[in-house]
DNA sequence: GTCTATATTTAGATAGAC
DNA sequence: GTCTATCTAAATATAGAC
């Protein structure tokens, strides 16, 4: 009742190739592109209640009907724009997290990766979409294929730092990833709070220092203490 | 030019006395809990996205009209279920928090609050409002203020986990709150892709393990290994 | 305080000209 | 593929009877 259509034309969003096809100047490149650019900034700057068709449009100065033309529905817009979303932020962060080895490492890359999403908000998009959801099934399956190649991006960067140490026994990697991937998700839901961001840097700042206690029991064995 | 109007009428939702007044049945008992009710009951289901006017009212079985009459608008009406929410919250684990002394504790109380809230669906409500917030001006301060107490409950908590141990001076009270709270709003997002939840059972079988190793590390001095 | 309209705006979606 | 115009459904909100 609240969605209305399904997507009917269109779908194949992630199989198209990207090339530019006549030079045809502005309005020749990827239209598909520019309206999933705008979709994506739209959610960053309204959240998904404000994300309507028109503001979509509007914020990217396309005409409305082209949604519905190029994504069959407002949900089918949204889908695409998570899997763009999806696999741009897993393909920006690969190499990086692929090098971690230590917590020090991992906290260090987790605070860039955070400031750097928080600059363009792809975390905020998808916080954003999540909540959208739960009244959207198509955008739900979407997601969860959209958050697939992030989650392993951290379960790699937590089974490198992990190891075969001591934790890695009692921490099973995915719930790591898991948890640390939720915790990315709350920050920013929080931040929408406090759009300072304070809090968020702050965190992060302690999580370095305890980084640094934590690290010895992830190579050596354990001590109990009296 | 999302929200609309602002809120004249009725605004002093949580200062007035919730008493039946002439015992007049079913609907002379408090409409306005009923409707809060309603709201929270449809942001559980169907999400921010979903919670109009209309559908909250059909859930609840009252009439559309009675929202407007009793809180102005929608974005008001979430704003009181935001207070209520909040409130009632703190309310329910203040004293189960006030006990908590060891890591193990404030996990095994973290895991069960999660299964009452998960049960309920608490959290996730409050993520909700927190992703509409973002296109809802009043909503965002309202939340900032039903926040408060949970965050204290959570910081009060961890500050007598913590006690003078050697955690303490590297590990801001608040920052570890703000963690512990971001985290659970996150889980609580990431359980509308996965429904079933297994994941957050996993993570705090994980998180209880954990945590008899990092137990030793409050009470007594570090070591550290080679 | 509650209900039955109803006014108004906005959203999703489509038809058809270009 | 893109634009204009438009239809329809839904949402917010109000007026006025009860």
């Amino acid at each position: 009742m609240v969605a209305g259509r399904t997507i009917t034309t269109n779908v194949s969003a992630a199989t198209r190739p990207a090339v530019a096809r006549k030079t045809a100047a502005a309005s020749g490149e990827d239209t598909r592109a520019r309206i999933i650019a705008a979709a994506v900034e739209t959610l960053n700057e309204v959240g998904i209640v404000g994300a309507s068709a028109r503001t979509i449009a509007r914020n990217g100065e396309f005409n409305q009907a082209l949604i519905f033309y190029h994504f069959g529905s407002v949900e089918g817009l949204l889908v695409a724009a998570a899997k763009m979303e999806g696999s741009a932020r897993s393909a920006r962060y690969a190499e990086k997290f692929g090098r971690v080895n230590t917590i020090a490492e991992l906290v260090t890359i987790a605070r860039s990766v955070h400031q750097q999403e928080q600059a363009d908000g792809a975390v905020n998009v998808l916080s954003q979409l999540l909540a959208g959801s739960m009244s959207a099934p198509a955008l739900r399956v979407g997601l969860l294929e959209a958050m697939t190649p992030w989650m392993e991006l951290v379960e790699q960067a937590v089974r490198q730092v992990l190891g075969d140490g001591p934790l890695a026994a009692m921490a099973p990697v995915s719930d790591m990833a898991f948890a640390i991937s939720s915790l990315f998700l709350g920050l920013e839901l929080m931040t929408a709070l406090d759009p300072s961001g304070q809090r968020a840097t702050s965190l992060f700042d302690t999580v370095e220092a305890l980084s640094a206690v934590v690290e010895p029991l992830i190579s050596g064995p354990l001590t109990r203490l009296p």
